[in-house]
DNA sequence: GTAGTCATGTAAGAGGTTACATGATTAG
DNA sequence: CTAATCATGTAACCTCTTACATGACTAC
């Protein structure tokens, strides 16, 4: 149920559509959080009827119009409960962890090229998640300038501040996985030694 | 369709039943995938219907049987499809990172909880996860040790090398979570000081 | 005019969670 | 005999993915 959540929090900055929304998640950019248009789209109508959001219908064009989403004060409520609420942590599953587990079964040129997808991966991420974070700590990143522009000064540093926080998690994760990954490649050489000299 | 490559992979250490399986998954000490018992025994019958298993009813007891399952060459054959292929990195989605970017709408104490509970998990997790690793370097884990019996001496460091790595990048996950939760709370302390100089 | 973007949906299906349900076996 | 463990299922529900589908708007 973070969806509607997640939904509700990029409310709180200003009012979008659900197109918005998706630029928002899909970039995965700006965003903790994921979810095509075609999850959002039924899921703005339930928090709708359920009064969560308030839809209006504003003109598009000439004869086009779109709906422009905004908080309810039961959103905003919905969303107190949910910070407040104590978060289950789910079980670990990670595939790619688990395929390195079994590894011997396959060949090492096979792990090698698996290692250095990883690799390239978390480099794209970090460098992202990299960017995100350096428009976070010098204010430059669109939404959270204009969250700042809606709070008094004294709370700035909390609201940049945990923004940040997130996305140091994020970015710590993706070099922890590089150094893990890099890891894996001296294994994969420490192998393919002692294979050399058994042969 | 993970679950039932971590099935097979669980198979290629000796046959077993799904309630062994679904031990070895919940106890999520010995393995990095989980999965309930009401998700692997409907599996292990699609699994079977399409030969990559083979079940064989063994008696249990007096009156009662179970179903021991074990790797087909079909099996075997498609666990090796899933090693060589290329495994998409699903879009990432964390609860507690996306709620923790919004924490300024909720209180410093909420926050402050939320960060020890961040720590207290992931402590307990890496005891668990150093636990198993340890039980790996120094060739303990019973799983393990009889994979190990079923190979000659030259495979043992690839089989017991990949599985030490996959443990340890969930150690060091644990580890980045633990300082994440650290600086978390780092973060409420500095904002409290503020709040209090402020007033 | 046409390509790219804006905008909003539906539907089938896979994967996962939680709850319900049952019964034999084993250790005390 | 009784509680814990072994063992196997079903069913409802939720979430997410992928694909199909449509049409208006804007910049060139």
């Amino acid at each position: 149920m973070s969806l509607r959540h997640a939904i509700l929090a990029l409310l709180t900055a200003e009012p979008m559509t659900g197109y918005d929304m998706a630029q928002h998640f899909d970039d995965a950019v700006a965003f903790l959080w994921s979810a095509p248009h075609s999850q959002i789209y039924p899921e703005l109508r339930k928090m709708e009827a359920e009064g969560l959001v308030l839809a209006e219908e504003v003109p598009r064009g000439k004869r086009a119009t779109k709906r422009l989403y905004s908080l309810t004060d039961q959103g905003r409520e919905e969303l107190g409960e949910w910070l407040a609420a104590d978060e289950p942590y789910p079980p670990e599953r990670d595939v790619h962890r688990l395929k390195t587990a079994y590894f011997e079964l396959s060949d090492l040129e096979n792990a090698r090229r698996h290692f250095e997808a990883h690799l390239a991966h978390y480099r794209r991420r970090l460098d992202r998640w990299q960017e995100v974070l350096n428009s976070i700590y010098d204010r430059r990143h669109p939404l959270l300038r204009l969250r700042l522009s809606q709070w008094p000064e004294e709370a700035h540093d909390a609201i940049a501040g945990y923004k940040a926080l997130a996305f140091e998690g994020e970015v710590a994760r993706a070099r922890a996985e590089i150094d893990w990954a890099e890891r894996g490649l001296e294994l994969v050489e420490r192998l393919s030694g002692v294979d050399a000299v058994s042969r």
